[in-house]
RNA sequence: GGGCGAUUAGCUCAGGUGGCUAGAGUGCUUGCUUGACAUGCAAGAGGUCACUGGUUCGAAUCCAGUAUCGCCCA
């Protein structure tokens, strides 16, 4: 019914949660494993449990919805798999922070308590995290929502544990970790924020030993003197060739030390000689490893001192700092003390400074899992895009180091090896075995330590879909097509997955890696929950709409560059939506008695209009199914914003509304409404993948105005638009591009001459030859209307009236006479400018022609271009030097 | 120190495989409440495509180097 009243604005707030609720109710986005069709299917990456969606995830979200829709009106069955992780330090951290508000903490409460504490917080904040996908307008297939730490998840985190571990690719060893002494856990590299800092270098002096002269050693770290066990010096410097295999004596503890050669040693550092504390520094344990040196340990996992620590025991290592200088320089071994940039490394989750720490930890041996990882890339069975990733992914494989998978938390899949308290064996196994499998004994016990997130996440392609069973989801639904990321994880995450999908599936988890950009602030920075220069997702959509949100993401953010956004950056899908809402209140108003029975059989014969625009909407269809297939989002949302925009309502919309309008007692044309309704019909199918609200309200209104009923009872699973290729006609393009060229120029003489808006002004064209004249003509109802023409005359034999405004396009002049109104002035420098303009062209365009190389070697079209662009600029410059000569006169 | 990006209109950015009279949005100027939309329409101004070389008939586009900025790894 067109009676309905439509709003002159689109908001959004009206219908959004209608459509939300209709495509849960209805399960459109549900996936059936045993269907017939070709199946799409990828998984979320899991959001960590303790977020807000920020800009970042939805971006990354909003391109997922992007290319699922979009496959899943293209008639694949389509599975998109929402989850969450339970990001273990990170949880832990605010759940600790939250029962410190309470004045409790986790020691109090035990173990147990604490988890059920995590697990209560777990539920109430992933159930937001939920939601916020799905205000998002994300399709997922919600039934299958998974979290990393459901059963079946952790039965494949124990499963893998157990394989890797029989197959002797988990070990547990003494190596330096990254500690933090507040969270008392160890980090992965990756999850440190590395600085500078103003610090201090100081100029140790270490006594050497049956000599009276001394060794000076630079150092960051003072404090660690107490656990040096060697110094190092690099073979090849001459200062110190005598030295080697000498001993020096630590002060304070007056330890011998032994002087080894050691490649690593910088020569131009400090003074050429390090001193080497393989407890205490990750490349001092490398050395100490090389040369056999003792690891003596001086910190507890607070990062106070120990035992070994003599006197300093007890003390914070950053007082003990300064108990050692200050004693070092009373005894005079403290050469002198220079400025330094201190490199530091925090935990990203507390900000303490990271202490490198010797402790017992699990790993897994990477180099045999990374081989078939490093092939699938190199042999492009898994590609990036964009394509230079795999460098830094190959480059990060190729060096690949041993993964420390042990995280001294509560909060995760505790680590499934047992021990005997009586004769100490470690047992591994999926569950608690009961008793002593060496002995016999019931007195066991189960590792302290928590895996490290990642080791849940990287099963997360096969884990959610029932793995280490043997499901119809598996089978239906891995290996997924892509997954959608940004750089940051790539070798914490997405290496890893690869690595598990052929360890344990033994087939790749994915075929493409999409990596996007990182959204930014206005000034570049990351946005981030600390800096407090994050958008909120839900702010946006607030103001501007969910379908604003998606459109201005995909729109700015070009294939896997950074984008720098702002709130006000918003405003431009929120236009892009109302123009989209305004032009279908257009055609919905004017469907009145208006009956269709099947919009897809197109009447004959049709206006040019009406040709013109079925051949752009097939053009540019054809290119943007190409650009979602191959991942180009941005580029796809731009063709479909170009085309809406530009030649469906600047053009398109405003030719036929003559047409719709029906004057003096005419009924509207009905094959004008036809193909209004046929292209605002694909057009809304064409747009959905990008703004599935707005699509989806004005989609059921469409058929609503003519009283059909919808084909399919969601846009969202209706089929995408096929437009045959029959509706192209290039030349139909070109002569309306000639036109809409001729169109333009009447408005700039109309608007350069200050001819009031409203008044009708009669123009003459002289047209270049019989095809430019039949292609005006046929358009005369067009420029009339678009160019506000009175009298229009078209006529080869034209002559340029007296005192009239000229311009000269491709293939034609146009005069507009006006004889006392025209500033001469200007037309003469507009004219002289447009004059120089194509000299210059015409200049360029002959020189090339003249060049036999250029004659010689092009190719044959563009040679051909290259002369009929010459004959134009020539044309042109006749008719301009005449009009400027006619000026003369006046 | 190693690796990877970026540098195009005042601002934010497009310009897959070299042929361009270098585009868009926003901002700016001018004129319009014209029966979808002022979150709009029309017109306009604004760029030696960071720099220097090279390859080529032809370079914003490919190569090398320089400068500045950013990210990752050490």
């Amino acid at each position: 019914m067109a009676t309905k009243e439509i709003s002159k604005r689109f908001q959004p707030e009206l219908i959004e949660n209608k459509w939300r609720k209709n495509w849960e109710e209805g399960g459109y986005f549900k996936a059936d494993p045993q269907t017939t069709k070709r199946i799409c299917s990828i998984v979320i990456p899991p959001p960590n449990v303790t977020d807000v969606l920020h800009l970042g995830h939805a971006l990354n979200n909003s391109l997922q919805d992007m290319m699922v829709r979009f496959y899943r009106m293209n008639g694949y069955e389509t599975e998109w798999l929402p989850g969450i992780d339970h990001a273990g330090i990170a949880t832990q951290v605010v759940v600790e922070k939250q029962l410190a508000r309470e004045g409790n903490s986790r020691q109090k409460l035990g173990r147990d308590k604490f988890l059920e504490r995590v697990w209560e917080w777990k539920r109430r904040n992933g159930a937001n995290i939920i939601g916020q996908l799905k205000m998002m307008g994300c399709s997922c297939d919600w039934d299958r929502t998974r979290f990393t730490m459901d059963a079946q998840l952790s039965k494949a985190v124990y499963e893998v544990f157990v394989h890797l571990y029989k197959k002797g690719l988990i070990y547990r060893g003494k190596y330096i970790v990254n500690w933090c002494p507040r969270c008392r856990t160890s980090l992965s590299d990756d999850e440190l924020e590395r600085n500078e800092k103003n610090g201090k270098l100081w100029f140790i002096k270490y006594k050497i030993k049956s000599s009276n002269s001394f060794l000076t050693i630079a150092t960051t770290r003072p404090e660690t003197m107490l656990g040096d066990t060697g110094v190092a010096v690099n073979p090849n410097d001459e200062r110190f060739k005598d030295l080697i295999g000498k001993s020096v004596i630590l002060p304070i503890m007056d330890r011998e030390l032994v002087v080894v050669a050691d490649d690593y040693v910088d020569p131009k550092f400090g003074t050429g000689a390090l001193k080497v504390t393989p407890a205490h520094d990750a490349n001092d344990f490398e050395i100490g490893s090389r040369h056999n040196l003792e690891r003596i340990n001086i910190l507890n996992q607070d990062g106070t001192l120990n035992e070994n620590a003599g006197k300093f025991k007890g003390m914070d290592r950053y007082e003990a700092r300064k108990k050692i200088v200050a004693e070092l320089e009373k005894m005079g071994q403290l050469e002198r003390i220079e400025d330094y940039m201190v490199p530091i490394a925090e935990c990203y989750r507390c900000h303490t400074d990271i202490e490198p720490y010797l402790s017992e930890q699990w790993f897994v041996k990477m180099s045999a899992l990374a081989k078939p990882a490093l092939q699938a890339v190199e042999n492009g069975t898994i590609r990036f895009i964009p394509e230079h990733w795999s460098k830094t992914y190959l480059h990060w494989m190729n060096n690949i180091r041993d993964w420390c998978i042990s995280r001294q938390l509560w909060w995760g899949h505790r680590i499934p090896v047992y021990y005997c308290d009586s004769c100490g064996k470690e047992m591994v196994a999926h569950e608690n075995p009961g008793h002593c499998s060496g002995c016999g004994g019931s007195e066991i016990h189960q590792d302290e330590d928590v895996l490290d997130t990642w080791f849940s996440s990287w099963l997360w392609p096969f884990s959610t879909f029932g793995w280490p069973d043997d499901t119809l989801e598996l089978k239906a639904f891995y290996p997924t097509k892509a997954l959608f990321t940004a750089s940051e994880i790539i070798f914490l995450w997405v290496a890893r997955m690869v690595m598990a999908g052929y360890e344990f599936i033994g087939k790749p988890p994915f075929e493409q890696v999409l990596i996007h950009g990182t959204v930014r602030d206005s000034k570049g920075v990351k946005m981030s929950k600390s800096l407090g220069n994050g958008i909120d997702p839900l702010e946006i959509i607030g103001t501007y709409g969910t379908d604003a949100l998606r459109s201005t993401l995909l729109l700015l953010t070009s294939e896997g560059q950074d984008q720098f956004i702002s709130k006000d950056s918003f405003e431009l899908g929120r236009n892009y939506a109302n123009k989209i809402w305004n032009a279908g209140r257009l055609a919905i108003m004017n469907m009145e008695e208006f009956r269709l029975k099947d919009p897809h059989s197109i009447p004959k014969p049709l206006d040019a209009a009406d040709d013109w625009i079925l051949s752009r909407f097939a053009g540019i269809t054809a290119s943007a199914k190409r650009c979602f297939t191959e991942y180009r989002f941005n580029t796809a949302a731009k063709i479909l914003y170009e085309f809406f925009w530009r030649d469906f309502c600047d053009w398109y919309l405003e030719m036929i509304k003559p047409r719709l309008y029906a004057k003096n007692g005419d009924t509207p044309d009905d094959n004008a409404r036809h193909v209004l309704f046929y292209i605002l019909d694909g057009t809304l199918r064409m747009q959905h993948p990008l703004m599935p609200f707005i699509t989806e309200e004005l989609w059921e209104a469409l058929y609503e105005a003519i009283d059909l009923k919808p084909p399919q009872p969601s846009l969202s699973v209706a089929p995408w638009i096929d437009v045959p290729e029959s509706f192209l006609n290039k030349e139909l393009e070109e002569e309306m591009s000639a036109v809409q060229e001729l169109i333009g120029a009447i408005r700039n003489i109309r608007s350069e001459m200050n001819v009031p808006p409203g008044k009708p002004a009669d123009v003459l064209i002289k047209p270049s030859d019989d095809k430019i004249a039949d292609w005006i003509r046929r358009s005369s109802n067009y420029i009339k209307l678009l160019g506000k023409v009175g009298g229009l005359t078209i006529d080869k034999s034209t002559a340029k009236p007296y005192q009239s405004a000229s311009r000269v396009i491709k293939g034609a002049e146009i005069f507009i006479p006006l004889a006392g109104l025209i500033d001469i002035e200007l037309e003469r420098d507009r004219l002289q400018k447009e004059f120089e303009r194509v000299k210059m062209l015409f200049d360029k365009s002959s020189k090339k022609l003249e060049n036999d190389d250029f004659v010689g070697k092009a190719p044959a079209d563009i040679i051909n271009k290259e002369r009929e662009k010459n004959r134009d600029y020539q044309e042109r410059l006749e008719k301009l030097s005449m009009n400027l000569e006619e000026i003369v006169g006046w």
